[in-house]
DNA sequence: TCGTTTCGCTACTTCGAGTATCGAAACTGA
DNA sequence: TCAGTTTCGATACTCGAAGTAGCGAAACGA
């Protein structure tokens, strides 16, 4: 019943490419700059054909960031561990070519666009919130503090300096936030 | 010799207007939608009159802001309570309508902007980690830190929800910070 | 060969930041 | 009172970027 394949001319698979453009891009020319025309450019694509797939420019964005990040590396331990882990495993990502600055792009876009920031929300927190509620074994709202605390402060200093957070800062970000967690069963 | 007041036609005062016209349209349109256009009309100016005062929206927001925070409050007692305070002030000011939006559109728009990070390193940033130098007696990367961590978590927070944080969230901000502070002389 | 869908391309609309110009208004000093 | 200086409001403009529309060509299944 069901066509495996649809009818007409199929997708070309550019996914991938269109996202390793807009990391360069952004990275090159910053957020602003990085213009759906130039992105388009660089990935060898129509710009229609961007807006095809993605519905807007922060949609794009938040598309690329969870290909660029992926699923949170399962780590085993104490809950100490993993948090920790987990830290730097952020830390790391945002600091990737184009990620930090694509990051705080789209999240200041969302600030005053509702839909984008649905998008931002069941896309990309959404997942990561999921997985560690399971693993810490904490309450959703007490997740979702130290989300808002590992990559705030992150992004925070990426725009502040426009530079990555220096790995001193990050061990200490890794065990202040360790250090509120409840002393732990496991 | 130098004359009390410049020839020529005095500048009206009209800044205390301006900015209270832009935090109000920020309030109610978002920063993206909050245009100078709008906000000259808000406040009964032309627009020619703003970009006269300020070289940029940014910088126009960035003078709104460190005009809405203000000197931080002088607080007397031991370093943690110190730095409590200044968290609490830090989240109420930036709950205040119009702040929160601002503070992270404008953080967003100095992310590719060399020049406006500048602006709101020296205007706004600075002035908060002197005296907070003074105030701790902890060196600059310390307090840069700290800062990373409180403005960060609490405009991520206003950005991923559209809401301040709420007073128990801002309660476990203060108390993780005030934990990281070495055990302290004073 | 026909119907369907995506492709690239070009052209367009819309909107906001920032600039330019100009006559009127507000002040100082003579 | 008048000349010089500076700011004011108003209008019109340039420029760049998001997003849309319409097209003929290409790539598939039937």
């Amino acid at each position: 019943m069901a066509p495996d394949r649809p009818l007409g001319r199929p997708r070309s698979s550019v996914d991938a490419t269109v996202f390793a453009a807009t990391l360069r891009t952004v990275h090159e020319l910053g957020y602003t700059h990085a213009t759906v025309d130039r992105i388009a450019a660089g990935a060898g694509v129509a710009k229609t054909t961007i807006y095809r797939r993605w519905p807007s420019k922060g949609a794009l964005m938040t598309a690329c960031l969870v290909d660029a990040f992926g699923p949170l590396p399962v780590e085993s331990g104490s809950r100490a561990e993993i948090m920790s882990s987990a830290v730097r495993w952020a830390a790391a990502k945002i600091s990737e070519p184009g990620v930090g600055a694509a990051f705080a792009g789209v999240f200041t876009d969302a600030i005053n666009d509702p839909g984008l920031r649905e998008i931002l929300l069941t896309q990309l927190q959404d997942p990561y919130r999921l997985v560690l509620q399971d693993l810490l074994g904490e309450p959703e709202n007490r997740v979702l503090f130290l989300i808002d605390v590992v990559i705030g402060t992150l992004l925070h200093r990426m725009g502040m300096t426009g530079e990555p957070m220096a790995e001193a800062d990050v061990d200490a970000l890794a065990e202040m936030v360790v250090g509120v967690l409840p002393a732990a069963s496991s």
